[in-house]
DNA sequence: CAAATTTGTTAGAATGATCTAACTTATTAC
DNA sequence: GTAATAAGTTAGATCATTCTAACAAATTTG
């Protein structure tokens, strides 16, 4: 059985690999804030477990075993912060810190019950795909925002980024996900994007703002 | 802050300091399922953050700071009980292992979220009392229902005891918290001990259970 | 393509939590 | 009140996870 550290490189490992599935020292370092020869050496213990396959000098790759152990933490994570959001009246902004924690509880139970009270959802608050049981995730092609071009309307339905201060910023402009925005223009000097929206007939996104939020173009 | 581990050891102190308030280092190994070197280190280093009093040959004793961090743990512990039953639908006999993985979980609004729901409850599924959240404890005198005499009338209040066997014992017997007990005879062999409650006209107990029954004596 | 930079590795040390073996102090029993 | 037993301690080792310093390989850049 993985320990809490390993689950947390697992889990890294699993949300660094897009596309490649191939995952650098260094990023890896990055992301889970360790040194590199941190990170190396754990690399090695987690190879010996057959978590991940590793040679020198080449990027990290999970092995099988290694992307369902990742992906069931990531279920526990998210059924959990959907249960804090649907459940216990937390907003979108509060989960992360808690699901962090709560993702290395080991009580199959727990999270089935949790799963059954909320209907077997499979999507969290943010719109991120939550995991089956058996570790498989469906896959969504979202567009991010700012690749939209002005006069489609689309529909916010998820993030690129979960971050306490960006959901903060979203609920100030009261975006949330499920709403309808109209694209009303893009400044193509800083790329920021003018859209519009019930109440907000008129709100200015950065560039920053508007690639990290993914949308279903309706029209 | 106290790590998980640390945690685990102010509970134990906790939980073994009655009445002195002293804790032998053996029952401190013992309840932890530690070595006693280990044990013995481990308190030297809780000394050093001012959780414990301790002198070479002497028994622990918790210090006032030790004893609230201690409580606000067994606040957490039985209040994700009291929610896992209420809330979650899990039997009081499944709760135990769930809960010692949460008590450590660092939220306070999770914790208080779970309060609210719950009314601001003061006992958890086996009629321990919870801290409140400055980490008092109300304490209930109640009687062991071994020590009753044939003919009283008792209410079952608490147990002395949590483990899943004993609260599968007691379901087969369909006894929970609340029933009214009639004491019928009392084996001055085996110290077990007879009694009937609603569909139960005669169920004998032995020793070993009525012990690990608390009951508050109606009559 | 050679120099500079980035990325990755090895070596060695530190900390927290645990153990066993050996020894000492305290308690219990006769 | 000594001898036996139980309880407690010290020393020394191990394992997981982390670090810094120093070095090596790979990649990028002029």
């Amino acid at each position: 059985m993985a320990s809490s550290t390993e689950e947390n490189y697992l889990k890294a490992l699993y949300n660094l690999s897009n596309g490649q599935g191939e995952v650098n020292i260094s990023d890896l370092a990055n992301g889970l804030k360790v040194s590199m020869p941190t990170a190396n050496s754990m690399v090695k213990s987690l190879q010996k477990s057959d978590w991940v396959i590793y040679e020198k000098y080449k990027p990290v790759i999970l092995t099988p075993k290694g992307q369902k152990e990742a992906a069931l933490i990531v279920r526990k994570h998210r059924l959990t912060e959907m249960f804090l959001v649907k459940k216990m009246g937390f907003g979108w902004e509060e989960v992360h810190e808690v699901a962090e924690q709560i993702e290395h509880i080991h009580a199959p139970k727990f999270f089935e019950r949790m799963d059954e009270m909320l209907g077997h959802p499979t999507i969290d608050p943010h719109g991120s795909p939550i995991p089956d049981n058996q570790g498989r995730m469906q896959e969504f092609s979202y567009t991010p925002l700012s690749s939209c071009k002005p006069n489609q309307t689309v529909q916010l339905t998820a993030l690129t980024n979960s971050s306490t201060e960006f959901l903060e910023f979203l609920n100030s402009r009261k975006l949330s996900l499920g709403v309808h925005l109209k694209v009303i223009s893009r400044e193509a000097y800083d790329q920021s994007i003018v859209v519009s929206y019930p109440d907000h007939p008129m709100e200015t996104l950065s560039e920053k703002v508007s690639e990290r939020l993914l949308v279903r173009v309706l029209e």
